[in-house]
DNA sequence: CCTCTGTAGATTTTT
DNA sequence: TCTACAGAGG
């Protein structure tokens, strides 16, 4: 086990700064009262916009600086590496360098992780262990379900996944696994102890095992578990209310009932029941911690009265709350308007149209944002923003580090770093392809795994052997060859140079260029990789923090409509907030309400309030009377969330001119219920086709997505409509998608082009190329 | 090993 | 309706 960490002098001999100091100055009596209450169990119900965030960081200053603690004795754990960052920041703006002592501030995971890696020995790991990513896990499982003989089709490795991964939320071991929980008839604890099993002999774990692990470690080793509760004289914990019953225990485990632990956050924001979380955890705070102190924080900063009106009117439909009223002192500002429109199309172009409005009247778009439910609700947002030139950027989506040419980056990395790692191995032994099928993986997989060797130590042998085709073994040891080479260039050059040649040379990069559809923008994203190399001092360092600790921000700061899903916009605020959609079955979603019943439409409920409550100044609702879903017309009925808002902070916008006149919200809801065009026979409104300019019904279409700078905060169209046209008939153009082309008309920023092979489209001239004749 | 064809399934997402 | 993905066949 190593030491923790020895306490410096200079941090010792800093002197603290004197009573009343400046960091309290500001604070509201609430949030005076949280921060300065330090000792014994604190719960702090922070509703949205009530500055908890600076209560946290304060509260953690203060601790410091009235010397009740060493920063290395504070314990704060927050979800997201995000959060995380943010309150390192900012202790660090109110303290000083000192912040940098705080070695115990991180997500969940990444100080579970640490723990882990003092005394992996405990359940069976070297301290080296590999965290596996979701990916490598599906493989996994995929491996034992074949070995098994299960149909893969019917109990995929992904449910199976999930399923564990729920197991593991709730602290269940293999051998702590309720009778009641099964997969594939009954031999669902077998393939969970099985996949346990095989994660110990790969030297992994999952993230879940991060938790659990540490779990099995502090209640099986009381001597353990007695120092870091020694160690951690005080504790904090952010977004209480989303914690699942793993980290519960954890935390139970890490401190005593009378122990100084605070948890801020607020039951009403509570959105990710459906991951785990469990709002109970929050609502039971003080049956588990006696005697604790509660502490709300109820005046809001953010909105305006209207707004926390609207909000606060639709959660009180909600009983599972601890209940608090958000209030402000501003006046000022219009209730939340509720408008309802003929169809998802008819939304865009009223909410499109209210953005140009909204900036002409100097309002940057980067303070608007649109918030739905389900990301296929974005895609008519985005076309009719693509067809308005309207910069805007989707926040969310699949995550840099999960895309397979990262992954793929990583698995030669890591298999540089250490031949052991198999599953690396299994990635990258054909990629590119090099003849290598996959017979022969499987085979030495199979061999490796008979002798108990790794899959490298097995192809060595394999090489100088008969088994195999020859062509198969020549690959193979050209690809070992590569490798070793790699291996001894890694001590001799830095690392993200080390990258840049194993990419190059494993022919990574020509397949890449080989691909004219995407390898572009995987060139981009591996060179983007490299460079995000650069900010660590060596491969151990960069692998190690790539599973848990990187997420890049990228696409940030442009002056873009933010466009994202309600669970994405949590801690976020904007100026003016769009919320459309609201609608039965879309939101809420009828999905929820099937599974979870009156929990799941609790949890909805929340969504809507946390989607209320990010907006500052102003919050727009609407709703569609008809909806295409999954290619088909559905009717659609308004969501009762909008039934539910009270009606002295909310108007029925009327004269949008989207559909007829909407005296009052009930009306406008019986109009609905009772017209008769939305019954059984309706079919599509002919009038919308032809009106956007492409044919593609792909959820992203194609002209969007040849814009789509992919990462996480997209930057998707920055069409400039100032620029003049410096289009004429007859330029040739390439597109993405489209292919070669020639310019047939020119309308603005719009190109009339005819393709070689896709025929007739409109286009944006940004999304094209212009290529010599 | 690549290309074609049929079919399930299509919320929310962090670590 | 569309897409991703698996399995068959060239």
């Amino acid at each position: 086990m190593t030491d923790l960490p020895t306490p410096r002098i200079s941090d010792l001999a800093r002197p603290a700064p004197p009573p009343g100091a400046d960091y309290l100055e500001g604070l509201n009596p609430e949030q005076r009262r949280a921060v300065e209450t330090t000792e014994g169990p604190v719960l702090v119900l922070a509703g949205a916009g009530t500055g908890k965030t600076r209560v946290l960081t304060t509260r953690l200053a203060h601790i410091l600086a009235t010397g009740r603690a060493r920063p290395w004795e504070l314990l704060a754990v927050t979800f997201t590496n995000k959060a995380a960052r943010e309150m390192r920041e900012r202790i660090t703006h109110l303290i000083g360098p000192s912040a940098e002592g705080l070695r115990w501030l991180g997500t969940f995971h990444s100080i579970a992780a640490q723990i882990l890696r003092r005394h992996a020995e405990l359940v069976g790991l070297k301290s080296s262990f590999t965290i596996l990513d979701t990916d490598d896990q599906e493989r996994l499982i995929k491996q034992l379900l074949e070995a098994e003989n299960i149909d893969t089709k019917r109990w995929t490795p992904r449910s199976l996944a999930g399923l564990i991964d729920h197991w593991k939320n709730r602290g269940w071991t293999p051998e702590k696994l309720p009778t009641t929980e099964d997969f594939a008839n009954g031999r669902g604890q077998k393939l969970y102890a099985a996949y346990q099993a095989r994660l110990v002999t790969l030297n992994a774990c999952d993230f879940g095992d991060l938790l659990l692990h540490n779990l099995t470690i502090l209640s099986q080793n009381a001597d353990v578990a007695e120092e870091y509760r020694r160690r951690f004289r005080y504790i904090l914990v952010d977004e209480y209310q989303d914690t699942n019953v793993a980290q519960y225990l954890w935390l139970r485990l890490l401190t005593s009932s009378t122990g100084n632990v605070c948890c801020v956050g607020d039951d009403d924001q509570s959105i990710y029941g459906w991951r785990g979380a469990e709002v109970d955890n929050i609502l039971r705070f003080e049956r588990d911690f006696p005697g604790a102190k509660v502490i709300r924080l109820e005046r809001n900063y953010r909105s305006t009265k209207h707004i926390l009106g609207a909000a606060s009117g639709l959660i009180a439909a909600n009983r599972d709350r601890l209940g608090k009223t958000l209030w402000t002192e501003d006046d000022s500002g219009d209730k939340v308007k509720v408008r309802g429109v003929w169809d998802g199309e008819a939304e865009a172009r009223l909410i499109a149209d209210e953005i140009e409005t909204a900036r002409r009247s100097g309002l940057r778009y980067k303070d608007m944002s649109v918030l739905v439910r389900a990301s296929f609700q974005m895609r008519a947002f985005e076309e009719r923003l693509v067809m308005l030139a309207i910069p805007y950027a989707v926040i969310g989506g699949p995550r840099f580090f999960e895309r397979a040419e990262i992954r793929d980056a990583h698995a030669y990395l890591r298999l540089i770093q250490s031949e052991d790692d198999d599953l690396a191995f299994e990635r990258i032994v054909n990629t590119p392809k090099r003849g290598v099928g996959d017979t022969s993986v499987q085979k030495i997989l199979q061999i490796a795994r008979a002798q108990g060797v790794s899959a490298m130590t097995a192809v060595r042998a394999l090489i100088g052997s008969d088994e195999l085709q020859a062509r198969t073994r020549t690959a193979l040891s050209n690809f070992v060859r590569d490798l070793d080479r790699w291996r001894a260039q890694a001590q001799q050059v830095r690392h993200w140079e080390l990258a840049e040649t194993v990419l190059e040379e494993s022919g990574y990069v020509d397949m890449q260029r080989a691909d004219r559809a995407t390898g572009q923008t995987r060139l981009d994203n591996l060179k983007e990789l490299v460079q995000s190399m650069q900010a660590f001092d060596s491969l151990t360092a960069y692998l190690e923090h790539v599973s848990l600790v990187l997420d890049l921000d990228r696409g940030a700061g442009e002056d873009a409509v933010q466009i994202m899903t309600l669970h994405g916009a949590k801690g976020l605020e904007f100026p003016l907030v769009f919320l459309p959609g609201w609608e039965e079955g879309v939101f809420p979603s009828q999905r929820s309400i099937d599974e979870k019943g009156e929990k799941g439409l609790e949890e909805e409920r929340r969504l809507a309030y946390v989607g209320v409550t990010r907006a500052k100044r102003e919050a727009r609702i609407s709703f569609a009377a008809n909806r295409q879903v999954y290619g088909r017309w559905t009717s659609q009925l308004p969501s009762r969330f909008v039934d539910e808002l009270p009606l002295d902070h909310v108007e029925a916008q009327s004269d949008t001119g989207y559909y007829g006149a909407q005296p009052g919200l009930k009306e406008a809801k019986s109009r609905w219920d009772d017209a008769p065009t939305f019954g059984a026979g309706y079919s599509s409104p002919g009038w919308k086709r032809g009106q956007a300019f492409a044919a593609s019904q792909s959820p992203r279409p194609a002209y969007a997505r040849n814009a789509v700078i992919e990462g996480e905060g997209r930057l998707i169209a920055t069409a400039d409509p100032a620029a003049g046209s410096s289009w004429s008939r007859g330029d040739r153009v390439f597109h993405q998608k489209f292919g070669y082309g020639a310019v047939r008309a020119v309308e603005g920023n719009k190109l009339l082009v005819a393709f070689d092979k896709a025929g007739e489209k409109k286009v944006i001239d940004t999304f094209v190329e212009r290529v010599e004749r």
